[in-house]
DNA sequence: TCCAAACCCTTGGATGTCCTAGTATATTGC
DNA sequence: GCAATATACTAGGACATCCAAGGGTTTGGA
């Protein structure tokens, strides 16, 4: 979608913000520009390899998690909990990974409200080669060294929780 | 759009890598997922944010790249560069900016290719309120130690670079 | 018991991103 | 000078995300 630019943008953002006297929180907007920046690079390489499969990474996030489930069927409700996406984002993908025969739909035993989401035989197989060719491509080249990802997990892992993901 | 959870879900997942054999690779994948779920935090924040000003934070981004460039009007590519989105995103952030009376499209004068796009009055004033809103609201409080902050700039800058974001 | 409040999923609408093509204008090479 | 190639913007389409609202189901208090 471009060339590399001759300067770090960033870098160039943060200076503007010092030179109008936002010194105190050029550093913080610069980090946040940056994680933006970032995300947007590693999603690119994520549906790059995804691509292939047909698959997005949202409906891949939905079928690792079931596949990695205890229970075989898992409620929408609780898919979209931990996803952290809106419903409307699960009921999206569900629909579109049924329409490709990986997904089935089924009512809860007890509960009416509840529909239940279960990985067909092909939708286990597909998560489990999407899952390997991201492992290879993506997470097993990150870019990131050793250090610098445990770095990340321990500043994200905070940030996280203080922003209210989680307990613990 | 939901509680906490009872256990970090990217915990979660690193050890379901690790336990499925995947341990090489399993740190990355979460460091990664950090990332993508830090964005979407932070990008609602800063939605929050900017919604009174009927501002969306694409839109903020070429208002706040126009206001800090140094010729008055930007070329439609070049706005594309330097904000790295796909340049049809750059259309589309400046029809419904143009709609609103931030900024305006002018021919190039010596290119009749190139469109120019320059802040409005009330464009420029915007954008002195809404990053004044962003600095207090949400770089002056964004969560992140200090030296986490740097550390973030550092790991990421460097990410970028080898992504072929930037030379330098 | 029974109705109001809470909960679950889906539909419809607004935005944003990217890709593919199409149109118009510039530049390059012969 | 003219044709071929490259560049700039835009239109249309596929997806994703969220919000608001609607219809069905369950729960809980009067």
């Amino acid at each position: 979608m471009g060339n590399p630019l001759p300067r770090d943008p960033i870098a160039d953002a943060q200076r503007n913000w010092e030179r109008h006297g936002w010194g105190d929180v050029a550093a913080p907007m610069a980090a946040i520009t940056a994680i933006m920046r970032t995300q947007q690079i590693l999603l690119a390489r994520i549906e790059g390899v995804l691509k292939p499969f047909g698959l997005t990474f949202a409906r891949y996030e939905l079928l690792a998690l079931l596949s990695f489930a205890r229970s075989r069927a898992l409620p929408m409700n609780k898919a979209s909990a931990l996803l952290q996406v809106h419903p409307t984002s699960v009921t999206n993908a569900v629909d579109r990974l049924q329409d490709a025969g990986l997904v089935v739909r089924s009512p809860h035993p007890t509960d009416g409200r509840t529909t239940l989401i279960e990985l067909t035989t092909e939708g286990r197989t597909l998560a489990k080669r999407a899952t390997a060719a991201l492992n290879t491509e993506v997470f097993g080249q990150s870019g990131f060294a050793s250090q610098d990802v445990d770095q990340l997990i321990r500043i994200l892992g905070r940030f996280r929780q203080n922003a209210g993901d989680f307990g613990d």
